[in-house]
DNA sequence: GTGAAAGCGCTAACAA
DNA sequence: TTGTTAGCGCTTTCAC
């Protein structure tokens, strides 16, 4: 069933079949009627590949996801899929693992499918000019910034909450509430990403504070995920009692911390207080609800896709957005 | 950068390096390391929709997901995704509200893209004949099956768990540690999917125990989704005191109807004990964590992959496989 | 307003 | 082993 057959079906030419489908003004009403009959009757459905084989524009986004099971991702990929859609694109969503290489994979992405823009939606912190060279289209990294690596400010765009003031705010709060001995819970205070930008923030903080950071309150989950955080906090509270308060870089974390910390005999918030950042739904329903830093998801997103849309019709360069998060304030924190 | 960029770089022919790109055996060593020399000097990388177009296997399977931001999900897709690419398959993900009809997806996107296959991640059990005509590809229900449709079981594949047996367990399990007044939290018993299907194994369980289901303990939730429950639960829970279990038809939605149970002055387990069926990894960290029955959410998909495969491939018909859950006995649930 | 025909970039016969 | 060439299904000039 090919756009041939629908346009021997009604008598006229292949290219009037495409007209229509396309709307293009220059077709007569009735001879777009009798297509569309026939497409019904037909049930005709283009071929994207040969569409957008033949098209000059294919007007699509690549959508580069660095870890899709993240629920903190979830709205953000709903909410740019539609921001894209309202736009005239077509979302292209790639997964990639944290393990792989995101810029690799949205270089290849890009040439294989002829894509005018990419969104990367988790990211590293530090990449460089020349890696990013391959990618000859627009692209905006939305969640995180260049922070360590070296490209030019006008060369791409981002849209993110300033992860080092934000969790400087976080820690500042637990230390407003009269703790001083504050672990803080990430993967890696020196990957040159997430962790170390909210690591940076969380010494601030304390040095504000007249604290020195103490290293043995550095807690490095193995892994990003929830097994990890549980092994190392539970290790963690096992061994130590001092201290009063944990900072987690995000929701996930804090939710299998916060397990570790009650399976360690530790009660949240009365033995050990909890702050987060990142604002996950699923965080909300926890008992007590999870004190953390919102990050506002929707507008991440829609941003992300508007900065980019931007650009690719010409109406504004590129563009750096900082966002601010809203403070959640659960139950797991508590005053000393 | 085109496949003739390439072929005039090194001096032979377009179909060479076709050939040289795709591993065909008749290149001799030294034409194939001239290629590829060149596709890594010229950083040519192929372009997949003329690719795609031009080749009469494409090789690709759809995954249609009705929801894919369902934490359930999530570990499932990934094992998808590995076992297409074992197989030598490439995925095709397409994500579907819960309110689009899958079904027109999938045909579209087999249409569209060439599909050899499909893969439905959640759906609806009430597929009829008439709707099914038009996906002319072999496909496989991923986690339910079509038991309110008038499929033939010889036209499609599924892999799921016995909805009915399952709750039907779940709830005798509470029945078994003394409790009587047992709810339901589903989003709509007669909704010819998944809730009713549990529903029903709800009130066999009931009945086998000489208890008559009470139409006032059926919560039904507007969706299924976290705040819904939530919702529903909170109110229900507001006004009755005469219920001691709950069970809830997913992990998602009795993580929030603990808190909501929690929010109306109820403890969990020891004023209202609740089961889930599914075992998603978070509701590992609840605390207490969840008494569920888990889903062998691995081998779903790799069942899944397994029978497509192996009709694509002519090694076997239609198959239907029914596989069973590990109860987690988590702390939700108390005997009276 | 409509049709004929030239590609889009690639693969796969068919020849050589 | 390699080259030539005819499509894959569609869009889009360019004529009419």
């Amino acid at each position: 069933m090919t756009i041939k057959d629908v346009a021997a079906y009604c008598g006229v030419s292949v290219s009037t079949v495409s007209r229509a489908l396309n709307n293009h003004p220059d077709v007569s009403d009735e001879v777009r009627n009798k297509v569309m009959k026939a497409v019904s009757d037909l049930h005709y459905t283009p071929n994207s590949t040969a569409r957008d084989l033949a098209r000059t524009q294919v007007n699509a986004i690549g959508l580069v996801v660095r870890g899709i099971s993240n629920p903190f991702f979830t709205p953000i990929i709903r909410t740019i899929e539609h921001g894209c859609e309202a736009a005239g694109y077509t979302m292209v969503l790639h997964q990639v693992s944290t393990t792989d290489d995101e810029v690799r994979a949205a270089t290849e992405l890009v040439q294989s499918k002829r894509l005018n823009g990419v969104i990367f939606l988790g990211g590293r912190y530090d990449y460089t000019k020349a890696e990013m060279q391959g990618l000859t289209v627009p692209y905006v990294c939305c969640t995180y910034t260049n922070h360590f690596g070296n490209l030019d400010r006008s060369s791409y765009s981002s849209v993110a909450i300033d992860d080092k003031a934000e969790s400087e705010r976080a820690v500042k709060y637990l230390i407003s509430r009269g703790h001083r001995r504050i672990a803080i819970l990430l993967d890696n205070p020196e990957d040159h990403s997430i962790s170390e930008r909210r690591y940076a923030g969380y010494c601030k903080a304390l040095r504000e504070a007249d604290i020195e950071p103490d290293p043995d309150l550095v807690l490095e989950a193995a892994d990003f995920d929830l097994a990890s955080s549980y092994r190392c906090v539970k290790d963690f509270a096992d061994r130590r009692e001092d201290f009063t308060a944990l900072f987690a870089v995000a929701d996930t974390l804090a939710i299998a911390a916060i397990k570790a910390l009650y399976d360690a005999g530790k009660r949240v918030p009365d033995d050990v207080s909890v702050i987060a950042i990142d604002g996950i739904e699923i965080s909300n329903y926890l008992i007590p609800t999870l004190t953390t830093l919102c990050q506002p998801k929707e507008r991440l997103g829609e941003e992300a896709v508007r900065i980019l849309v931007d650009v690719l019709e010409g109406r504004a360069g590129n563009r750096h957005i900082r966002l601010e998060t809203t403070p959640r304030l659960g139950g797991t924190v508590k005053s000393l």
